[in-house]
DNA sequence: CACTCGATGTTCT
DNA sequence: GAACATCGAGTGG
């Protein structure tokens, strides 16, 4: 019994609603990664920031199309894996329609499945920091420039409704500025969303 | 806990 | 040459 057998990748229409809206739909959705040749990982998101093309200093695409934004440019349900401090990948949902730069950063995720392979890569046993961040859930999932441009609407990396039924009440989203922006870049803007009560996102 | 700092290298100016 | 949607180790309360 692996993820695939309960999961199904969200429909391209998902993505195609406005970005911020995207970013809170995606809350409670799983994040899957059945990579070829290793364990498949999947994990509850919990924590997204929008980025967006108008009035959004902070997005990759403020400036214009470059070689490192294009992917943001795709359809919506393409995915924008971009390289951070020489050193950290982060993965994006490209939401707009084509040519229209904006992306949903999947910032964290509750691990689920891939137990067994994540504290390998991760170089911890604490599964509170396995995912807890853009860049750890990346390097969790097997996440890296391999995945740029993919598609999100099939395997192997995709995402997908939660499995079983869902919880009775609604989950509360907190709403806030987003993390690590310098002043001045968007730091102001209420793009982040998180559950309020998961203990699995990356900060307070 | 809170905070500072260094790692590391690609991308864009 | 500077900036960078981060992380983890280190220090000090």
């Amino acid at each position: 019994m692996g993820p695939d057998s309960a999961f199904t990748p969200l429909p391209r229409e998902f993505y195609n609603a406005p970005t911020q809206e995207v970013a809170k739909a995606l809350l409670g959705q799983v994040l899957i990664h059945d990579k070829p040749g290793s364990q498949p990982c999947a994990g509850t998101i919990v924590e997204t920031e929008a980025y967006l093309s108008e009035g959004d200093p902070g997005c990759h695409a403020a400036r214009g199309k470059t070689q490192r934004n294009a992917p943001m440019y795709e359809r919506s349900g393409t995915a924008y894996v971009y390289l951070i401090y020489g050193m950290h990948y982060c993965l994006n949902v490209v939401t707009a329609p084509e040519g229209v730069a904006e992306a949903v950063l999947i910032r964290a995720v509750m691990p689920l499945y891939g137990l067994g392979v994540m504290p390998q890569r991760r170089k911890t046993e604490s599964i509170r920091q396995l995912c807890s961040g853009p860049a750890k859930l990346c390097q969790a999932f097997g996440i890296d420039t391999d995945q740029n441009y993919a598609d999100l609407t099939q395997a192997p990396l995709y995402i997908s409704a939660p499995d079983g039924p869902g919880p009775a009440d609604a989950p509360r989203i907190v709403t806030t500025t987003r993390i690590g922006l310098a002043a001045g870049r968007g730091d102001e803007l209420p793009l982040r969303y998180y559950l309020a009560d998961s203990p699995f996102v990356s900060r307070r």
